[in-house]
DNA sequence: CCTTCCTTTGACCGACTGGTCAAATACTGG
DNA sequence: CCAGTATTTGACCAGTCGGTCAAAGGAAGG
């Protein structure tokens, strides 16, 4: 019975397996087509089970979808939650967008489940978005603002400069295919992190 | 007989009145919901007419999205077409993303209108996308190249650019849900425009 | 071997989807 | 006013959707 409160810690081998393999069918479908384009068949065909199968181990499309969204919350707010007042501003907040965008890079699905979630409104996480994140957000902002009245980095918008990071990190998960288009043949990952660095060193820099 | 060849030059007042009430109302719920996410009753719904009266005017629900794309993709491009290689470099850059970031203002639903198309791997405009898009972008970062050749702006690499001003710019309207949950009471588009123009113009100040 | 519990599935359901159609209704020029 | 055309719609259809269920298949211990 795997179903009720114990979901999240499932006994057996078996169980473990399987309700991986729903969440990585069901990350690849939902990423690529958002919740209402996903249908249980396109997951339970991608993780090589059957539709009630699938409904053995979650009772619904939108637990699945709930169990991916705030499973992968957490692993995406690491990034932000390693940002240390104790070190040297510019150089923690360069590392910040290091880190962020290799998130894009080996986590693109992740990155589109969200964008996919929050284009369309984020009915699902709005709470946690307004709750978790703003929370953790505002309490770097404070951080950020310690900086900036010290005079160790640029005197920017806070707030604004966290979007910008979250954009242009984010952009290259969520736009791939645009991104790929318009460079042609040229992999965007080559020249991207350089590109990064260089720019937020100069809106960085006092 | 509206549907055929001369679709979009429709005669009649009634014809071109019920054309952008169904244009409107599906702009509406394609940009909130997707192209799958979306259905024909709630276009007619939010249209006021009833569902078969929608196929009367256009023949497939793919037809008013394609209608939809196609329309506003030069609209969408006429910011960047009015980047003058004549004018004085940074402030032809600066003005671009004013425009752009004007666009993510007043046309929020456009915005997320592509975004969701794009994430979901753009299936239905890749091929402009790598054409039109690509001519464009090529042409002007021709342009560009001109100028951090000639030291007139900052050496840098004139494709990521360009993602950067879309990305930041179109941020506001594809993720204002998760902007306006952090922000909280504050409004993202009084502090954007300023905040933007004084980091891009670190960025491109040689 | 048998029993028990976990796992899997074929068949099925009601709701909804995009789309059709014939008939009804408005609108137009003569 | 009328004939003809343009517009609108209720009823309907086949396919798909998320989800149920009873029954079948497996694994494990005694």
């Amino acid at each position: 019975m795997p179903d009720g409160q114990d979901a999240k810690r499932p006994r057996t081998r078996i169980q473990q397996r399987n309700r991986d393999l729903i969440l990585g069918a069901a990350l690849e479908v939902f990423s690529t087509h958002g919740f209402r384009g996903a249908t249980l068949d396109q997951i339970a065909t991608e993780a090589g089970l059957s539709k009630p199968n699938l409904l053995y181990y979650f009772p619904s499309k939108e637990a699945i979808h709930n169990e991916l969204l705030s499973g992968l919350m957490d692993t995406w707010l690491d990034p932000m939650r390693a940002l240390e007042s104790s070190g040297e501003p510019i150089a923690e907040l360069l590392a910040y967008v290091d880190r962020k965008l290799e998130m894009s890079r080996l986590y693109p699905r992740e990155s589109r489940l969200f964008a996919n979630e929050i284009v369309q409104g984020a009915p699902r996480i709005l709470e946690a978005l307004k709750g978790d994140l703003k929370e953790l957000v505002d309490e770097k902002v404070a951080v950020i603002r310690d900086w900036t009245n010290q005079g160790k980095i640029a005197d920017v918008h806070p707030y604004h400069l966290i979007f910008s990071i979250w954009s242009l990190t984010q952009h290259y998960a969520d736009f791939d295919v645009q991104v790929r288009a318009v460079l042609g043949e040229e992999e965007p990952f080559d020249a991207a992190p350089a590109y990064l660095r260089e720019i937020f060193l100069k809106i960085l820099t006092p």
